[in-house]
DNA sequence: TCAATACCTACCTGTGGGGTAGGATAACCG
DNA sequence: CGGTTATCCTACCCCACAGGTAGGTATTGA
């Protein structure tokens, strides 16, 4: 499995405050309760989703989280990233600082690894599909933006 | 993470025997050296490989295995389904007969998960890339068949 | 002041990845 | 025929992490 309920809670979170947006916060008890899914760990992933500057948040009564940009300025890529840190397909492959995948097993140079053409295939086409993909999107299935 | 272990050791071990192919069948003992990998973790994936009929194995004395095709004859898709088993993005989500996307959280057509089309969008462009990438691609990856 | 809410830290439990161990079976070689 | 080299098969083990639960603290509106 390549996402786990984290990515998947994560993004029904958000594609919730998409549609109810415009009528100020909206509380984590109300979206757990529309969604069945449980208060407690939507908790976790909407501070995860606060710390990524995806979502506002208020305290105190009639506080909640809303969508700190409009939804069509929010990729996939961002949500996910947020929800499940850095998407690599594989544990040996991560990026540097310019972007660039590098694979733990090369050492030196002596010998590299025939997997990594295909981890860099794999993982430039999931990450163009996530940036390609915006919340939107999401909350108006009828309007596809992008070929499938 | 995407894909484990599995999936880069098998791949490795089936880039060895493309790449030592047309010598007669290659001892799992012999791979394991060379690529610096647990012998009796190799076995496992040996087998699966070989139910998904993609080595060949001759059992005793100068035993081992081979590949049961060319190289340019297997997909990336097949090898990586045999080591993993079905390529689903997220567990809710998973194929039918047809091939057709299921979310098993879809009861009934009431409320359709708003996050299914990007699940189905993430599976479409991996099975692509990994169908479009053959064993000869890695053993020789200097010939890069496709744009990355 | 009180209720509602976000925020934080700690803990728990099951599953699956990533192996190890040990034997049974089969083929070649002298 | 008997030993050696291999595949084949089953069982087991450890641990990190997903997927939560629990319980408290801080903040805000009425």
């Amino acid at each position: 499995m390549i996402f786990s309920t984290k990515a998947e809670y994560g993004i029904r979170v958000m594609t919730h405050l998409a549609a109810t947006d415009s009528t100020g916060p909206v509380s984590l008890g109300s979206i757990a309760e529309a969604e069945g899914l449980p208060l407690a760990y939507l908790e976790h992933l909407a501070q995860r989703l606060r710390r990524a500057e995806l979502v506002d948040s208020r305290r105190g009564a009639h506080g909640g989280y809303s969508l700190s940009r409009p939804a069509e300025a929010i990729t996939m890529a961002e949500v996910v990233r947020a929800l499940e840190g850095d998407i690599a397909p594989i544990e040996c492959i991560s990026a540097d600082a310019d972007g660039d995948l590098v694979c733990s097993r090369e050492t030196g140079g002596a010998a590299p690894c025939p997997t990594k053409l295909l981890w860099a295939r794999v993982q430039g086409s999931i990450v163009r599909t996530l940036e390609d993909t915006t919340l939107q999107d999401l909350a108006r299935p009828a309007g596809r933006r992008v070929a499938a």
